[in-house]
DNA sequence: TTCGATGCAAATAGTTTGCATTCTA
DNA sequence: TAGAATGCAAACTATTTGCATCGAA
């Protein structure tokens, strides 16, 4: 499968940098990237925790923390602030940005490209350089906000 | 001064809300809302907290943090998620967007029309409402962006 | 065999909650 | 004088750090 391919790339890709720089590729390490390459969600440092513990109990959170960081600082893990909760994390593949809603919670990704007009646009006004993946854009998704609105005739 | 005036508007307009919405106006909820008011900035929790002990010292953390969201409740007080530490708040007036940097962390504020191209081509492709007053936008300031420029430059 | 990485436990930052008491309306 | 709001202390969540030990290169 393409998946298993894709994944086992990302895998591989991480713990190839954290070995060329100078980082030994240890279990836990291991461990925490096979997670996060094969998740294809935004995880909290939690979710990993988690998972881990379901599949190779006795790894210790402060552990987990610090090779987040780690890959973190080598540009092989984004982390993303939904403005809910802690941040998310998931493998640098494709860059892409982040739709949180307000209400579900629920995390969609867009093609970076779709801010390009409006990063332009900012760069030119404001001189500001935009981060299109660092940080969520905040709103109501379709369904939250087709509730919400059916919800608010309702009421009048 | 006009900037006292708005700052007695802004501070009235929210106790007035408190009192109609059948909450009672207490000396906490008056310091915090004056320390709000007074502020042009955007200010944490924290910062909050400071303040107080400096006006008015004996106010309990945790009761600034339930007057901070009773008046979030009541849509007197907006918070902004900024991904560089806790939240920060200020009065509602004149509803902006934020830009945060995410080297030397200045907020800036832009009118929420900027958005506007972009909210909208969100809606239409994804059914997404876009909160821009909610989340803020990451990147580097006009500063910074320069700085790291210059610096590239030097390196090679 | 070196020094980066780990586990553990304790520390920390930021925020929330339970409860008896106080004070506004 | 009812019940909203407070102060205090303890609890909680998310994360970081110190330190002795372990293990990858």
């Amino acid at each position: 499968m393409a998946t298993v391919r894709t994944t086992e790339i990302a895998k591989d890709h991480a713990l190839r940098v954290v070995r060329e720089s100078g980082g030994r590729v240890t279990l836990p390490t291991r461990a925490v990237v096979a997670v996060l390459a094969d998740s294809h969600d935004h995880l909290t440092a939690d979710d990993i925790i988690a998972e881990l513990d379901r599949r190779t109990p006795g790894i210790a959170p402060s552990t987990v923390y610090r090779v987040i960081q780690r890959l973190g600082e080598l540009d092989v893990l984004a982390h993303v602030h939904t403005g809910i909760g802690p941040p998310v994390y998931h493998l640098r593949a494709g860059s892409h940005a982040h739709l949180v809603c307000n209400r579900c919670h629920v995390i969609r990704d867009i093609p970076v490209g779709e801010l390009d007009a409006m990063a332009r646009t900012l760069q030119r006004r404001h001189g500001f350089v935009l981060d299109p993946h660092h940080s969520a854009l905040i709103g109501l998704c379709e369904r939250c906000a087709v509730a919400g609105v059916e919800h608010e005739a309702a009421e009048h």
